[in-house]
DNA sequence: AGCCACACGC
DNA sequence: GACGTACGTGTGGCTG
C-alpha cells in the first residue's frame, strides 16, 4: 500500500463503473463503428469521464467495478436483483472498451470478488476521509449517498450524460429532509423496485420520510408501530416491517472490506493528445477526435492563441451551388437534436482563410478562445461583411453564456428560412435541413457544419422569394430572433416569499384534501391516477359515470364538474387536481429554475408551431394561471426588478377577431370595430335579431362569445351545441343567424378552404404558409379537421404576424434606452415588459402606438395597457395615470 | 423512454 | 351518417 498523501492535499474520485456505464448505454442511441460494433456506453462513458474530470479536478482517480454475486447481500435477501434481465450483449462487449478506455487514461480499476462497486468505494471512501482528504464519488444512482458527509460529495448522473447532480450534506437535507445515515432506513420502507426491494406497499417518498421523521428511525418504528400516525399506517408497518428491516439491511454499504487506497497508483496524470488520438480513431469518437487539439497548420483562422481550429475534410454531400459572398458562416455543434452545443462551427471566406467546398473549421466550446471569436464577429462588424448561420438565438445564448455580446445581425438564419419553407418542421437540427432542402446527409465531422450553411443559405433564400415570403423573413424573423435572444437572457424577476407563501398554503390544503378525499372514499389511492380515481369514484361509489377513455373510465373535469354538486368527494377530487397542478407545475418548479441574478429565463422557441406563433418553454410562460383566483395569485411571485420599475402589460384586444373582420371585409363587423363597440354585443345582437338600441341579456352575450371563438376554430354546429349544452337544432339556428347577419364571414371561410383546396396552402396577411395535404380527402374525419385547421391558420397566424412585426419595432425604439425599458415576455397577444416608473408613460404610448401600427388593416387594432409592481397586480390604466 | 389523460394558457 | 373547437407545454401515471 502506499504512502498517501498529505492530508488534505488530495480530491479522490471514486467512480461507480458499471451504473455509469450502464447509464449511458441507456441514454445515447444505438452507435456503431463503421465495423459495426457498439459504441455509445463506452462514447458516453468518455464524455462523462473528461467532463467531470476537467469539472472536479481531481488529484486521483479510481474505478470500482463489481466482480460475482454479492454474497451478503443474497444471503440477507435471496431475491436481491432477482428480477434483473442479462445485461445485453451490445453493452457487454463494450466493458473492454471501457478497460481500455481507462488503462489510456491510466486509471487504475478495482474489484473484489463477491463485492459489489458500492462497498468497494465506501470503503475507500471511509479510508480517505481517515487519511484525512476529499471524496468525489460519481454515480448512477442514489444508493451511495448514505455515505455523504463533509469530506465526502456524491456527483449523481441525471437527465442526459453530461449533467450531475452534486449531493453534500446539505444537499441531501433539502432533498429528502434527511440525513445522510437515514437514507437506507428511507430506502428500506419505500422499497426499490430496480433491486427488487418490495418496501411496505403504498409507502412513497413522501411517507417514508414522513415515517422516519415522526419515528427517529426504522427500528424505533419497529418496536413502536404506534408512532406512524394513523391506523392505516400502523397496520402496514405492522404486516410488512420485517420486510422493510431486510431491505433496509440490504441497502446499507460496507466499509470494511479488505481493501485500502492505493494513492500512488491512482495519481491522476492526464494523457496527452498523442495517447488519447490512436483511442479515438479506433473507436471512432469523431467529436472528441475533433475536439484533440492538432498540430499547428498554416491556414489559422483569426488571431488564435491557444485554441486551434480543427480543420476538416469530407466529401463534399451537395450539388455545387454558386458560393456566395459570405465572410462568416456559424453554427452550433451538437451530438443530438435537443444536446448541448458542444462546438461552434465557423468558416471565413473573406478573413485570411478560404472556404471552399469540402472544407470547414470547429472550435470545441469548453475552451472556446473567447478573444479569437470575439475578434472574428468584431471584423466582421467592421467590414460591414455578411454573417450566415443556423439558429442565431442559440448561437448568441452560447456566446453569452462565455461573456461574448456580438453586435452584429445575421443576414441569414437556415433554420428560420426552412421553417418559413415548410412550418410542419422545427429544423432545430441542421441536419434536417440538409437533408429535406439538399437532399444530402450532413457529415459527421463539426468542420460541415459551417459549409452546409453556406450551401444552405442561397437554396432557401430563392425558394422564399418565390414564395414571395422575403420581407416576412427578412423584416420580421430574422430581426426576431436577435429580440427574443435579449428577452430570454433579461429574464423576469421571481420573488421567492411569495412562492413561498403559497406554498405553505398549497401544501396544507393538499393534505387536507387528500385525508379527506381517502376518508371519503374508505381508503388511499392514489389521486393523481385517473385509473385508480375511476375504479374508486365509479366502480366502489357507484357514482353515474361519464363513459370511457381507451384506458379506463373518464375523469377529466367535463365528467366531474357536473357531479360535484351532489357528491362532495368529486368537489375535492376537483379541488385537489386544481392545487396539486400548482403546486406540481409552478409552486415547486419556479424556484428550481431561477438563474443565478434570482430572475426566471425562458425559452422561446420560433420554429414550433405551425401557425407562426412563439412558445416558450423551461418554464413555459405562456400558460402560467390566471382565470381562478388561487392560480393568478402564482402572477404574484412575478414582480418587477428593483423599486424604481414596475411591470407594464400591453395587450391586444379582440385582435383574432379583428383580423378576421379585415380578411373577410364584412361591413357590419368592420364597422362594430371601428364604432369601438363590444364585439360580443354587436354579434349577439345580431345572433338574436335585436335593435343596434337595444341591449343584450347577459346569456345573450355569453352565447355569443362561444359563437365567436367557435368561428375562429372552426367549430361546426355540433360543436357549438355540446359547448353551450344545446341541441345541435339551436345551435345551427344560431349559426345561420349569424352568417344571415355578416355573411361576408361565410363567405371567406369558403373562399379561404378553395384557396387551399387548390394551392395546397393556406397563407396569412404576411404570406406565412401552411401546407394541408387532407383538404380534399375522401375520409370526412380527415377533412374536417383540415379545414378546421385551415380556417383557424389565417387568423391565428396573421395575429402572430401582426405581434411579431410590433415586437421588432418595440424592441428598435426601447433597446437603446438600457434598462429604463425593457421586453420581457411575449403571450401571444401580450407583451410584458419591465419600466422604471419614470419612463411608464412614455414607454407605454410608444408601446401602444407601435402595437396599434405595426400593421395597417381596414379595422383599428387597440392595444390596452395595464401596470403594477407584480404580473398580479398589473391594472389597467390610460397614459396619464399614476399606478399604484 | 414514450404514450396517455389531464390541465394550464391564448 | 359519419365526425365533432385552433395552437401550444408540463406533469404524473402507466407500460413495455
Amino acid at each position: 500500500m502506499s504512502e498517501a498523501p498529505a492530508p488534505g492535499s488530495a480530491v479522490l474520485m471514486l467512480l461507480d463503473t458499471y451504473g455509469l456505464v450502464y447509464r449511458a448505454f441507456f441514454a445515447l442511441p444505438v452507435l456503431t463503428t463503421t465495423r459495426g460494433e457498439p459504441i455509445n456506453a463506452a462514447y458516453g462513458f468518455t464524455q462523462m469521464l473528461t467532463k467531470i474530470i476537467a469539472d472536479e479536478k481531481p488529484t486521483h482517480v479510481i474505478a470500482c467495478f463489481d466482480k460475482g454475486k454479492p454474497a451478503a447481500r443474497v444471503a440477507l435477501y435471496a431475491q436481491y436483483k432477482a428480477q434483473r434481465e442479462a445485461m445485453p450483449d451490445e453493452l457487454r462487449s463494450q466493458f473492454a472498451l471501457v478497460r481500455r478506455i481507462l488503462e489510456v487514461y491510466r486509471i487504475p480499476a478495482i474489484e473484489i470478488e463477491g463485492e459489489e462497486a458500492d462497498d468497494v468505494i465506501a470503503t475507500l471512501a471511509l479510508r480517505a476521509e481517515e487519511a484525512q482528504q476529499r471524496v468525489d464519488v460519481v454515480t448512477g444512482d442514489l444508493d451511495l449517498l448514505q455515505i455523504v458527509d463533509e469530506r465526502t460529495t456524491v456527483l449523481v448522473t441525471r437527465r442526459g450524460i453530461t449533467d450531475l447532480g452534486r449531493y453534500d450534506p446539505a444537499a441531501v437535507r433539502e432533498r429528502f429532509d434527511l440525513e445522510p445515515s437515514q437514507l437506507p432506513d428511507y430506502r428500506g420502507l419505500k422499497g426499490d423496485p430496480s433491486d427488487n426491494l418490495p418496501g411496505i406497499p403504498g409507502v412513497g417518498e413522501k411517507t417514508a420520510i414522513k415515517l422516519i421523521k415522526a419515528a427517529g428511525s426504522l427500528d424505533a418504528l419497529l418496536a413502536d408501530p404506534t408512532l406512524a400516525g394513523s391506523p392505516k399506517l400502523q397496520a402496514l408497518v405492522r404486516e410488512h416491517g420485517a420486510v422493510a428491516k431486510v431491505c433496509r439491511d440490504v441497502s446499507v454499504v460496507s466499509r470494511n472490506l479488505p481493501v485500502d487506497v492505493p494513492w500512488e497508483e491512482a495519481r491522476y496524470t492526464p494523457p496527452s493528445p498523442a495517447e488519447l488520438y490512436p483511442l479515438y480513431r479506433d473507436l471512432e469518437f469523431k467529436t472528441l477526435l475533433a475536439r484533440l487539439p492538432v498540430e499547428k497548420n498554416d491556414e489559422t483562422l483569426f488571431a488564435l492563441d491557444d485554441v486551434e481550429p480543427v480543420r476538416g475534410t469530407y466529401r463534399s454531400f451537395a450539388a455545387a451551388v454558386d458560393p456566395p459572398e459570405f465572410v462568416l458562416l456559424a453554427s452550433l455543434v451538437r451530438e443530438a437534436a435537443a444536446a448541448p452545443a458542444v462546438g461552434l462551427a465557423l468558416s471565413a471566406d473573406q478573413l485570411g482563410v478560404s472556404t471552399t467546398a469540402g472544407e470547414g473549421f470547429s472550435f470545441p466550446l469548453g475552451a472556446l478562445a473567447e478573444t479569437a471569436v470575439a475578434e472574428a464577429f468584431a471584423a466582421l462588424t467592421a467590414s460591414g461583411e455578411r454573417l450566415a448561420v443556423h439558429d442565431w438565438k442559440s448561437i448568441r445564448a452560447a456566446l453569452r453564456a462565455r461573456n461574448l455580446e456580438p453586435d452584429v445581425e445575421p443576414v441569414d438564419d437556415v433554420m428560420l428560412s426552412a421553417n418559413l419553407l415548410n412550418p410542419a418542421r422545427a429544423y432545430a437540427a441542421l441536419g434536417d435541413a440538409v437533408s429535406e432542402y439538399l437532399e444530402a446527409r450532413l457529415p459527421a465531422e463539426p468542420a460541415a457544419y459551417a459549409d452546409a450553411v453556406l450551401r444552405l443559405a442561397p437554396t432557401l433564400r430563392e425558394r422564399l422569394a418565390l414564395r414571395e415570403q422575403t420581407k416576412l423573413y427578412e423584416d420580421v424573423e430574422l430581426p426576431l430572433a436577435t429580440v427574443l435572444a435579449r428577452m430570454e437572457a433579461r429574464g423576469i424577476a421571481v420573488d421567492p416569499a411569495a412562492l413561498n407563501e403559497l406554498s405553505v398554503e398549497v401544501d396544507a390544503a393538499v393534505s387536507r384534501l387528500q385525508e379527506e378525499i381517502y376518508a371519503a372514499a374508505d381508503g388511499p389511492f392514489n389521486i393523481g391516477s385517473p385509473q385508480q380515481l375511476g375504479a374508486v369514484l365509479f366502480e366502489r361509489l357507484q357514482l353515474p359515470n361519464g363513459g370511457r377513455t381507451k384506458t379506463g373510465w373518464a375523469t377529466g373535469i367535463e365528467v366531474l364538474q357536473p357531479l360535484a354538486r351532489e357528491h362532495e368527494i368529486v368537489a375535492k377530487v376537483l379541488e385537489y387536481r386544481e392545487v396539486a397542478k400548482l403546486k406540481n407545475t409552478y409552486i415547486d418548479v419556479l424556484p428550481k429554475l431561477l438563474g443565478a441574478d434570482g430572475r426566471l429565463h425562458t425559452v422561446f422557441n420560433q420554429t414550433s408551431t405551425a401557425t407562426g406563433r412563439l412558445s416558450s418553454t423551461n418554464p413555459n410562460l405562456q400558460n402560467v394561471p390566471v382565470r381562478t383566483e388561487l392560480g393568478r395569485r402564482i402572477r404574484r411571485a412575478f414582480v418587477a426588478g428593483g423599486e424604481r420599475r414596475v411591470l407594464l402589460a400591453a395587450d391586444y384586444s379582440q385582435i383574432e377577431l379583428r383580423i378576421m373582420a379585415h380578411l373577410s371585409g364584412d361591413e357590419a363587423m368592420r364597422a362594430a370595430f371601428r364604432r369601438g363597440d363590444d364585439i360580443h354585443d354587436v354579434t349577439a345582437r345580431g345572433i338574436f335579431g335585436l335593435a343596434d338600441a337595444e341591449q343584450a341579456t347577459a346569456n345573450q352575450r355569453r352565447i355569443a362569445k362561444s359563437v365567436n371563438f367557435g368561428l375562429l376554430y372552426g367549430m361546426s354546429d355540433f360543436g357549438l351545441a355540446q359547448r353551450l349544452e344545446i341541441e345541435r337544432i339551436e345551435a345551427r339556428a344560431m349559426t345561420d343567424a349569424y352568417f344571415a347577419r355578416f355573411p361576408s364571414v361565410r363567405a371567406w371561410i369558403e373562399r379561404n378552404l378553395e384557396f387551399g383546396r387548390e394551392h395546397g396552402y393556406v397563407e396569412t396577411i404576411l404570406g406565412r404558409r401552411r401546407y394541408f395535404s387532407d383538404l380534399r380527402a375522401r375520409n370526412y374525419g380527415l377533412r374536417s379537421a383540415a379545414e378546421r385547421e385551415a380556417t383557424n391558420a389565417p387568423m391565428q397566424g396573421s395575429a402572430a404576424d401582426l405581434m411579431k412585426l410590433a415586437m421588432v419595432r418595440i424592441e428598435r425604439a426601447l433597446h437603446p434606452r438600457g434598462p429604463e425599458a425593457r421586453m420581457l415576455l411575449q403571450i401571444h397577444d401580450e407583451l410584458i415588459f419591465e419600466v422604471e416608473r419614470d419612463a411608464l408613460d412614455d414607454v407605454a404610448a410608444l408601446v401602444k402606438r407601435e402595437m396599434e401600427r405595426a400593421l395597417e388593416l381596414s379595422v383599428p387594432i387597440e392595444a390596452t395597457l395595464k401596470a403594477g409592481r407584480t404580473w398580479y397586480d398589473v391594472e389597467s390604466f390610460e397614459v396619464g395615470d399614476e399606478v399604484e
